[in-house]
DNA sequence: AGGGGAAATTGGAATTATTCTAATTTGGAG
DNA sequence: CTCCAAATTAGAATAATTCCAATTTCCCCT
C-alpha cells in the first residue's frame, strides 16, 4: 500500500477531493504539492515563494491557513528547531529531525526499530504523550 | 560535590563574582537566583516580573540579556515548546521535558541510566550533535 | 441549473516574542 | 582615582505568526 507521502512529486490535481477529512482546495492542494515535490522541509515563507510560481495570487495568510489545516488533519508535520520559524515536512513515519550545522539542511532520523519511548525515557507511570518532537544540531565529521 | 544548580534557594548574594567566565553582575546574579529559587520553567517575561521585585529598575532588555549569557556560558537550559516561547531552566543534567496538557507544568524528565542517543536513532555515522532538545507533551493518566 | 450559506481565501492590520540601538552606567585594572 | 570595556537601560525595530473583516468559493438543497 502506498501512501500519499511516499509519492514523490505529486501534480495538485493527483489528491482526492477531499483527504482526512480536509476539504482539498485548490490552495491546500498546491501547498501540499509544494511540500510534497521538494522535501527540504521549507518554512511558510518558502511555501509561500514557491506555490507563488504556479498560484500568483497566494497569500501568505492562506499559506498559513492551509498548513495549519493540513498540520491538524495530519497530512503534513510542523517542525520546530528551537525559536526558528516552523518547517513543514511530509514525512509521517516516526522519525525526528538533524539540522547539520554547516549547511543548514535538515535531515529525518528514524528510530531504530523497535524502539520505544518508554524504553529510554524515565516518564512517569501512566503518561499518555500526545505530541513528540526530537530535535538535533551538529555536524556530521568527515572520518 | 554539590553544584550550584543542585542549590534549593541561594540568594544573589551566594554567587561567586565570576563563574563559568561570566562576570556576575548585580542583574545576572538577580536573575540566575530567580531561575534556582523557584524551578518552574519560567519564561523571560516570567523571569522579569519576579526579578523586579526584588530589583524594580531591572529592564525585560537586560533580562534576554542575562538570560542570553548565562544560557551561553552553560549555567541555564534554554527549553522550546513548538512556537511558544521560550522557557528557562537551571537543571543541567542530561534531561528532556515533558509539559501536562492538563495543567500546563512543566517536568524534568531523565533518560533511562546507560542509554546513549546512538542507542535508539538511526543517525548518519560520523554524526556530531551539539545540541539536543526532547520536547513531550500530553497527559498523566488517572489510573 | 439556481440560490443560500458555511467555509475558505485575501490583504492588511495587529500581536507577540525577541533583538537591536544608542545613550548611560558600572566596576574592575592599572 | 581614572579609564575603558562591558553591562544595563528604554525604547524602537524586526520577524513570525495570527487576527480581522470583506470577499469569494463551492457544496448542498430544491
Amino acid at each position: 500500500m502506498i501512501a500519499l507521502h511516499d509519492i514523490k512529486s505529486p501534480k495538485p490535481e493527483d489528491f482526492p477531493s477531499e483527504l482526512e477529512g480536509l476539504r482539498m482546495t485548490k490552495q491546500r492542494r498546491e501547498i501540499l504539492s509544494v511540500i510534497l515535490s521538494k522535501r527540504d522541509h521549507p518554512t511558510a515563507n518558502d511555501v509561500f515563494l514557491r506555490a507563488q510560481k504556479r498560484m500568483p495570487t497566494i497569500s501568505l495568510a492562506t499559506v498559513y491557513n492551509c498548513l495549519e489545516a493540513l498540520v491538524s488533519h495530519g497530512i503534513v508535520r510542523q517542525v520546530n528547531f528551537e525559536r526558528e520559524s516552523s518547517r513543514y515536512c511530509p514525512n509521517l513515519n516516526d522519525h525526528c529531525h538533524f539540522q547539520d550545522e554547516s549547511t543548514g539542511q535538515i535531515h529525518d532520523v528514524t528510530f531504530k526499530k523497535g524502539v520505544n519511548l518508554a524504553d529510554f525515557l524515565e516518564l512517569p507511570q501512566g503518561t499518555e504523550i500526545s505530541h513528540l518532537e526530537i530535535s538535533l544540531k551538529g555536524r556530521i565529521g568527515s572520518s
